[in-house]
DNA sequence: CTGAAAGCGCTAACAA
DNA sequence: TTGTTAGCGCTTTCAG
């Protein structure tokens, strides 16, 4: 019930020692006698003790905290970004303190500052539609920032790890001209969202690369209701598209509901569908969904050895990484000859 | 670039008072003249100055730190209790620190010290299989530990806020009942979650107020693979249930999915199924699934009051908590007349 | 290798 | 209302 903090200066009494004989037992690198380092080690034991972070991280300097700010959590994809990047962090000996913010920019102004009353060690922000400068401003303080999941402006001071939604864009243009189709709609997401933005500009560009343009466009902005809608003034034309690309897999799904228990038509014979992200969802029977996989992974990993890599060996960001995804075929689509087994493009 | 800390005592010197008054400026209830305030401010924003939580923290022994320990994040469930959370504290001045953990025991543990470490105000867990005394003895060390999503043994001391799985089951069952099943089956979750035990308790009870038992019992471990599986296992035989109830949302699709695509079996026509949870995708076309309500947000509410109850005015633990939450009735299962307009039950 | 002593940045009595 | 003075619990010189 009470709660006594057990202290270095308590341990140090009860071992017999100076309180700073006891700092160095638990300081990694220190030299401490054996001897001593066990009698120290038995009393802590005894007491229960164990040092306090926030004394030594004010000193230090630095908390071996990482914010983490998101947006978009009802996402699907979030859970297990968030779930690895904690562990792997974790492993490093940091600590997440998470900061849940919506899409309104000044909320997030305040949000950052409160992170950084905590002196963070280093900032991961993901997914947010922020005008760089606003984090710019942050890591101009003095803490690494690591944006992922993002959009880069040409501004290059930034650093982030990201999918190369370009790429995967084109990818999906090339396998929906491989199959065959003529009339292309495009369901777009956020509009100020970063991947939506290069996801759209990689799809056109592979479009026009097969003399293709866009059949018609709706916006979803990455919910499911409003993909909903979208979908249904898509196709509620004389001829409507045979095939659509949904800027993420939750669209896609929300399309696919649609478009079979709304529009009575049949996926993939009548309309094929690829969505993008591959989120666990997709690969469910019901939808089966042929989509871009990120490499979240890798993304994730890659995110954490930059981070760590300018917090403790003061290296240079490493600017934007991108990350190719496959494309992987399941059955949301129709599949052309050339990608008859699953492979990449 | 430089990580110049800007310090109470330069904002001091710049404003031409003292250190401590510039303190009692940053202080919520500190009495300060107008005139010295307005100086401080002034001086503070043209040097950036923030007050430094830790510094704080370490003088007034609470960090303002919440620690949210949590299992099981790939459940469709967690991100918006996350973010609802997570929000629901920072509005009131708290910060969450987010510690992933497997279902391993003794990893628990470790994870349950290094929180510690950073001096956390409280403690949330969440849907943690763990045995009371674990947590106990984190409570006895003084810091208020409140769990929510989760099971609680006979022992009083500890408190927690749960859905009424037990009722909630019970549920399910007078709703199968009254569709006149015959062969009611049950997928199990993980054998030892508290979540799991309840609801299959409360099934088999109100099963048994209508003079029914179970027809199969399946376990999916809440694993969408795992209740495949199960499923199969529950269906590959002569005379097929007519209704199942899955332990979770998750397991229910993963069921629907087995029932319609490799079993050829039509919902609800064949069978009926019944979820639990009501996460956003039941709502969804292809599954529009029958399940149990969690009052989430009530739920997320009531353990931010009863946390910060316990910290900021001492109140003594509220003991358990369980909110009921009401059957959603949707098309998955048949629905019997006296449900017709899917009102509670 | 070890103890003494000086802070990290801030809050909280205590006088003034 | 203010400045002065102690620390919070710990790390880190600096002598020894």
């Amino acid at each position: 019930m009470a709660k006594e903090t057990v202290t270095s200066t308590a341990v140090a009494k009860r071992a017999g020692v100076s309180q700073s004989a006891v700092s160095r037992v638990f300081t990694p690198g220190a030299s401490v006698s054996k001897k001593t380092a066990e009698k120290v080690r038995k009393a802590a034991a005894e007491l229960g003790y164990r040092p306090n972070r926030l004394a030594r991280s004010l000193i230090k300097g630095q908390s071996r905290i990482i914010g983490l700010v998101v947006a978009y959590l009802e996402n699907q994809f979030y859970p297990t970004v968030l779930e690895k990047l904690s562990q792997s962090l974790q492993k490093r000996g940091y600590h997440v303190l998470i900061f849940v913010t919506n899409i309104v920019q000044d909320d997030f102004d305040k949000i950052l500052e409160e992170i950084m009353d905590y002196q963070i060690d280093g900032l991961i922000a993901a997914s947010l539609p922020v005008s760089a400068d606003v984090v710019q401003r942050y890591k101009v303080e003095g803490v690494p920032v690591v944006m992922f999941f993002n959009r880069f402006e040409a501004d290059d001071t930034l650093c982030g790890v990201t999918a190369d939604n370009f790429k995967g864009g084109r990818k999906v243009a090339n396998f929906l001209a491989a199959g065959g189709h003529q009339r292309i709609a495009y369901l777009a997401g956020h509009e100020a969202a970063a991947t939506q933005i290069d996801r759209e500009a990689g799809f056109l560009a592979g479009l026009a690369e097969h003399q293709l343009t866009l059949y018609s466009r709706g916006v979803g902005g990455f919910d499911f209701q409003k993909a909903q809608e979208a979908t249904r003034h898509m196709f509620d034309v004389e001829t409507p598209p045979d095939a659509l690309f949904a800027a993420n897999d939750h669209m896609a799904f929300a399309a696919m509901d649609t478009i079979r228990f709304e529009l009575g038509l049949r996926i993939p014979e009548d309309v094929s569908v690829v969505g993008y992200d591959d989120v666990p969802v997709a690969s469910w029977p019901s939808y089966d969904l042929t989509t871009i996989h990120q490499p979240m992974e890798h993304i994730v990993d890659l995110t954490v050895e930059v981070l760590l890599g300018i917090i403790e060996d003061q290296k240079e960001p490493a600017g934007h990484i991108s990350l190719d995804g496959p494309l992987v075929v399941r059955r949301s689509a129709r599949i052309p000859d050339a990608f008859a087994s699953s492979q990449d493009s």
